[in-house]
DNA sequence: ATAAATTTTTAGATTGGTCTAAAATTTATA
DNA sequence: TATAAATTTTAGACCAATCTAAAAATTTAT
């Protein structure tokens, strides 16, 4: 048995391996998970000892076939129900995370699989993230950042990477919603801050960083 | 904080309280949770420090008003949780216990709610059994156990008082649904057992036992 | 009314997940 | 390339929830 514990630093593992092809260091797992470096150490000792993880000391640790397998479900858990409380019960995108932390860990295959048939067999949450098939392959939506457009193209907004409450409610604020079309009108150079069109009308000034964080697809 | 052990406990000891106006003892509380006494007394000495349960020692224990609150709150959660899996998942009503008994520990207030209202406020769950309205008030149905129904009179199948998979699959087998017609035809002196007519034809023989764990009305 | 049986509690240990402080290792820099 | 800085691990502790075995209290039965 996987404890509920032992979901959480997988799938954060899982998180970080998408950034980059390295070794994922001790401390970032501390950083996402809340915890100490020390907590992450003996915890990666016993992920190892269950052949979820490759773990070297100092040397940082990687998912194990089996680990992203499991990582991966807890992922299409997630994403499944945040669909649902969106879709069904009518929450905005900004108040779904923390309740589908906890949603993402209750154990029933025969629950998740009929779950996505109620939703449609979705390929995305509401944020743009796709959502792993039961044999947890992902979708792939070939989505860009902003940040890598070019100047004077358009482009639909087709989700974001970062989901902290803070930040979907910026992008309200600006006007920024799902499936909206973005003209970059002026890439700045020295700090690659974008002056954006939404929509065909509202001019607005972002940063790099927003950019970033915004998936889009070409028109 | 209350934790998913503790509101565990809570809920055991509410279900136990309802059968009788005496404490419960700490064996009672140990059957359910599938722990040993000493544990129960451990965790009835901290409970009680959170002013949820009173408790002396030897004694037994019972629920004080902000303890029958919170285990109201998980009642709640856990039998709308059922209705969603029956209702618009589809599963059995064999089938939702344990998924449920998962899903009550999610903790959001707005979540209940939503569902609540997704579900169209329903009075009861898929076994029969009250839900609790959002103040912890529990809704009297007014059913009787088929064991007090006299010979001749024909009711309306309601719920079931027992929950496991056995009893509910036997239920089935013998056609017993919620909402189909029971008569009594005939009741055995002796042991209390009885034969019925089901839906108006078949005619079937079911123990006191069984009988006592059936709740219906009156036509 | 007292002894026997049962129930409950205490004492002490274990496991999972966490922590702090100190030691070991790796990486960066002068 | 030696040393300083940063990262990571170890050692030892704590808390929650559980256990077993033994002691204490209560209940039952003679």
């Amino acid at each position: 048995m996987i404890s509920f514990t032992e979901e959480n630093y997988l799938k954060i593992i899982y998180k970080l391996s998408a950034e980059t092809d390295n070794e994922i260091s001790t401390n970032a797992v501390a950083e996402l998970t809340q915890t100490k470096a020390a907590s992450v150490t003996d915890m990666l000792r016993k992920l190892s000892e269950k052949q979820l993880v490759s773990y070297q000391k100092y040397q940082g640790v990687r998912l194990t076939e089996e680990g992203q397998s499991l990582a991966l479900k807890v992922i299409r858990k997630h994403r499944l129900w945040e669909v649902f409380l969106v879709n069904k019960l009518g929450f905005n995108w900004d108040e779904v995370h923390e309740i589908a932390e906890e949603l993402e860990h209750i154990n029933s295959e025969e629950l998740v699989q009929r779950l996505d048939e109620f939703l449609g067999f979705p390929q995305c949450d509401p944020h743009g993230d796709p959502i792993p098939d039961r044999n947890g392959r992902m979708p792939e939506l070939g989505y860009k950042n902003l940040s890598e457009i070019e100047e004077k193209q358009t482009v639909i907004m087709m989700g974001v990477s970062q989901h902290s409450t803070n930040f979907l409610q910026y992008l309200a604020k600006i006007g920024l919603n799902l499936g909206i079309s973005i003209e970059v009108v002026e890439i700045n150079d020295f700090d690659k801050s974008l002056t954006i069109k939404i929509g065909g009308s509202n001019s607005c000034f972002i940063s790099y960083e927003v950019a970033k964080n915004l998936l889009v697809k070409a028109f």
